[in-house]
DNA sequence: TATATTTGCATCGTGAACGATATAAACAAT
DNA sequence: ATTGTTTATATCGTTCACGATGCAAATATA
């Protein structure tokens, strides 16, 4: 009854608290671009392919539409994305880059190396990485049954 | 200025997917006795030792005040713990457990093993856990400063 | 073609997270 | 003792997450 509880043999405390301070670390340097860390990973999305329904962001993200909705709208609002009707189908909405989208790419373009450079320590190296990341995709693919 | 940005070279993603997912997990276990995850780990935290002052439950679980006391307040509406002020420092809320509180614990057996069934698969299992905990806590570790 | 179902998105409510700020108690330094 | 500083917690505002629900467009079925 006491092992099993205690905080240090829990898998998902180490997973949020690395989670909240790695999204942390973004923070100065997103902030300075008045972008959240959420916002960022649209961003990457839509860096990826430009033009995306909403349903298609939210399902890259593995997120609801009912969260990514108001994101965008607020992205919208900072001009960063526009939002309109699909052509095809009248449900969608098209999320494309404005200009003041694109760009950030290039102001952000040392963003990935600076956080990548915070977390190298004695047991997460170069030559480690890709296990950890096999690992956690085999944790999110099981969890998404 | 493309594969730096991909989505899938990012380590913050994995963690924050894996550790929303995960917490999903608990969510149905949890709720059935109307406690979040956060609440939850509060929970382990006086579980493992009662009576504790807001700011050492905090740190505990790496939080800000701010973050936890509103979570307490309503942990105490619910009646699973009491705050009250300090005997010998009037600026300390110490929080207890209620019985409802302590008794959580032996309703709330079975959830360590459920949810670490559910995520163990190839590259996750026992054998593997100890380096992915290590990996994790030295990013946390790294991330504190 | 009329009706039913599904799909895509939006709205609403609640509970975190967290930066910024406030307040009161404890402690330190005159 | 008075003033200043630190410490412990609380309050406020904004932005996620996410379950529940609503609605209109698309699609399937009768």
């Amino acid at each position: 009854m006491e092992e099993k509880f205690k905080l240090e043999n829990q898998l998902c405390f180490r997973l949020y608290t690395a989670s909240r301070l790695l999204t942390q670390a973004y923070h100065p340097l997103l902030g300075e671009h008045g972008l959240t860390y959420p916002q960022y990973l649209v961003l990457l999305v839509l860096w990826e392919k430009d033009a995306q329904p909403v349903n298609d962001i939210a399902k890259r993200l593995l997120l609801e539409t009912n969260t990514v909705t108001p994101l965008l709208k607020r992205m919208e609002a900072e001009g960063i994305v526009t939002r309109s009707k699909g052509k095809e189908d009248a449900r969608q909405m098209i999320v494309k880059l404005t200009k003041k989208g694109r760009d950030l790419q290039t102001k952000l373009a040392d963003v990935p190396e600076t956080v990548g450079n915070a977390v190298l320590c004695k047991s997460v190296t170069p030559e480690t990485v890709p296990g950890l990341f096999g690992m956690l995709d085999d944790i999110v693919e099981q969890l998404k049954q």
